[in-house]
Parts: structure tokens; C-alpha cells; sequence
DNA sequence: GCTCGATATTGATACATGTCGATATGTGGC
DNA sequence: GCCACATATCGACATGTATCAATATCGAGC
């Protein structure tokens, strides 16, 4: 468990916004493909939790062992989850000791729903 | 191939928005999956570029007949990803004659950008 | 350096999904 | 009714994914 509470930042990687609104042009094979690769990290309820978990936390980051609890799975499935999350750059890690922390990527949020977002927003 | 233009509107469905927003409270179990769902509609990029190019057409809608050469993918495979997005609350359908015509359901993105939104958006 | 606790990786299994060819269903015109 | 066309469904196959138990790896403290 989580001992005291500790530094609230974690370095946010840049997150290269991909592809045009869904509404403003048609979508390319390529971009339709990174597109589709970034919502199927969404496209599981661990990891939309996981998600949820990360971005409500007060202190904007999470040790990892306080995610295996909260979402009842076993700790190599909800690490195999935030790798994921990790990969599609909808959450970014931090060691601090022992444990490892995680947080969510609010830009990367952002640039999803630029993407579904209308054509002159 | 489709004939001339005929008339656009495609009577939308009601959207029954679902999820309060990731980064509002912590996501619930069903919440979560039901938004998973809707993600996973968006997770892959043949359904990509069939909604872009819905959401994208002039008419605000396009023939069944029109949607199969632009993704190269065989008819049976696009009437699947169709079904999908139709299942998903995504599109809508409507029977004109011997075609059947589709049209993105903006509002269903729209709730989907909300559940990406901020918290006090 | 060893041990312990925390996280990640591996291997195995069950299940879901994308794809196509073949076929069914449904519509309009003759 | 029959034929041609448009769309949907079916069956089969390959691939991907979620899950867990077991194990490996990594840090910290002794």
C-alpha cells in the first residue's frame, strides 16, 4: 500500500496529436490505422478504469500498487493493462523507490476527442 | 454506383449519452464496459474511414453500394463493420428503393467526446 | 551479496474479431 | 412469377486479446 502521500508531478511526454477530425476530411489508411490503434486502448473496461482511476486521483498520480485492488484483477493482468495504456501514450509511469507510479496524459485525451470532434472545432 | 443526389436527411436516433467523464468521478463497472463498447466501435480502421467518409459526405449521407470500393475491402466485410458501427449507436440506416443508405450519428460522437472531456466541461 | 517486496514478463488457455467465399434475403422491373 | 441487383448472413479460418499462475527482474535495506 501507499505509504505517505509524495510528489504530485510526473514529466508529461509530448503528445504528437494525430490525424485529422474524423468530420474534416476522410480519413487515410494510415491515419485510420494509428487512429484505430490509440481508441483500442480504450476499448476495454480495466483499462477505461485504470484510466478513470489516474485522472480523478488528487494528486494526479497513482502508485501501481494501489490499482490491482480497485479493478479486481490480478496484478500481472493490470500490469499488462497499463502497459497498454502506456504504449498507446495515454498514461506515463515514474519510478519512486520501490514502487512505480502512474498518471494519466491529459493531451493525449485531448487529441482523441479532436479527432471525433466537429469539423471547424 | 449511385444514381443522382437525393434527399440528405436520415432521421437521427436518440442518443442516450452514457458515462459521466473519465476524469469526473471514478469510472463504475458498468459504466466502464458500456463505454468500452463504444470504443471498440472506433478500434479499427476500416470503420474509421467508413464514418469519416459518412461524416464527411455532402449529402450527410451515402449509399450502402458507395462505401465498399473507397475502404477495398469485399462487400461482405464492409455490410460487417456497417453492423457494428450501426450496433454501436454510430450510424443509422435508412432503406431507399433496392439501396440502403448510412449517415453518421453526431451526436454519438459527441458523447463520446464528453466521456474524454475534462471534468468540468 | 542476500533477501524481500514490487512490478514486469512468460506460457498457456479461452474467447473474440477480421476477413473472405458462398449463400440467403429482399427489392424493383419485366 | 422470374431475373437481376443490392445487402445481409453463414461457415470457416487466421489472428488478436484478456486472463491467470508461475517466474523473472528490479530496488531497497540489511
Amino acid at each position: 500500500m501507499t505509504p505517505g502521500r509524495l510528489l504530485p508531478v510526473i514529466p508529461q511526454p509530448a503528445v504528437q496529436d494525430c490525424c485529422t477530425p474524423l468530420r474534416a476530411s476522410v480519413l487515410g489508411a494510415s491515419d485510420a490505422a494509428e487512429l484505430a490503434r490509440r481508441f483500442a486502448a480504450l476499448a476495454d473496461p480495466v483499462r477505461l478504469r485504470l484510466l478513470s482511476l489516474l485522472a480523478t486521483s488528487a494528486d494526479g498520480a497513482v502508485c501501481a500498487c494501489d490499482l490491482v485492488e480497485p479493478v479486481g484483477k490480478s496484478q500481472p493482468t493490470v500490469s499488462h493493462h497499463l502497459r497498454i495504456l502506456r504504449e498507446a501514450g495515454l498514461v506515463t509511469s515514474e519510478r519512486r523507490g520501490s514502487n512505480i507510479w502512474y498518471a494519466a496524459v491529459p493531451a493525449a485525451l485531448e487529441s482523441l476527442r479532436t479527432a471525433l470532434g466537429a469539423p471547424d472545432a
